[in-house]
DNA sequence: GTAATTCTTCAAGTTAACTTTAAGCCAACA
DNA sequence: TGTTGGCTTAAAGTTAACTTGAAGAATTAC
């Protein structure tokens, strides 16, 4: 085995990018990001271990389940520093992703039948219908409204 | 009645943030979205309807709900453009977002079987993974993840 | 009548999750 | 040995849903 082959262990950002299907620019924020931490080669360029396809394998399906990088990165947290991710780490965090998923399909579903009480209804602008409860949003992007809303009962 | 007072019929825009909790500045956003279209006085002021409260809780539920301003737009479309909407023209357009909100949860619920059975097989990278089918995500945001991965099963 | 609010527009800033572009270094192949 | 292609960084652009700030006009309150 030449001695490039040894320093040139690992894979590089691109076959990286070939067997996940993420793109290379996508990668490299990841790193930022710090979900991925690459070495270097002698000359700067980034080499990938076989086990952080996994890795971003799941950064893809958290990802499609719709939680943020932010918590992806914390659930990566959990995995072990030295050594290869096992299967049991792997089903230990995607198992407790479940459990969060539970939970906004509960609240979703907690919505959604809301809603068919203020259709009921037919109000939508009252004081008390409980769709202004903001305590559970379905989701909040940005810097949305705050407030609980106020209406007076004499206008359609 | 004077007649400033006829020629400042409606609300401004601080009394219908003050109703609804939302701040002028959404509610001018709103405005650039076409979401609601105030009046103006002599001196280019807004003035409000008393529906459009109800038009913009309409908005700020939606939103609750997880439908992006675009959504709320077309569904507004459908409200009469030269009467103040009636309870039961409301009551539609609640109906059709229950409606789509059904299909998300299902949708959410579909996932969320899928990520039970990646747990139960533990292999989170595989080529025949149905979490890596990219055509029902639970959101998309921005431009996220568009290939299908592939991956190499001699590796954990 | 004047001071304090409130309103106006327009431009730029914010967050998330990236992509695109630019300018230059490194590597693989013929 | 050269040239193509892949890699590097840094900065700026993108979308959504707004907010913030500036500068000035109108309204309200005393």
């Amino acid at each position: 085995m030449p001695a490039s082959a040894l320093r040139n262990r690992g894979l590089t950002i691109g076959q990286i990018a070939d067997r996940t299907g993420l793109a290379p620019s996508a990668i490299r924020y990841y790193e930022d990001e710090r979900l991925v931490t690459p070495d270097r080669n002698e000359s700067g360029h980034r080499r990938y271990a076989r086990s952080d396809i996994r890795r971003l394998s799941f950064v893809m399906i958290s990802q499609g389940l719709g939680f943020t990088i932010a918590e992806i990165r914390e659930a990566l947290a959990d995995l072990p520093e030295h050594r290869t991710p096992s299967k049991a780490d792997w089903s230990r965090i995607s198992r407790r992703f479940g459990k969060v998923l539970d939970a906004r399909i509960e609240q979703m579903q907690a919505l959604r039948s809301r809603l068919d009480g203020c259709i009921g209804c037919g109000c939508l602008s009252l004081k008390t219908c409980s769709l202004y409860n903001p305590k559970d949003k379905a989701r909040t992007r940005g810097q949305g409204p705050r407030y609980v809303m106020g209406d007076r009962s004499d206008d359609i």
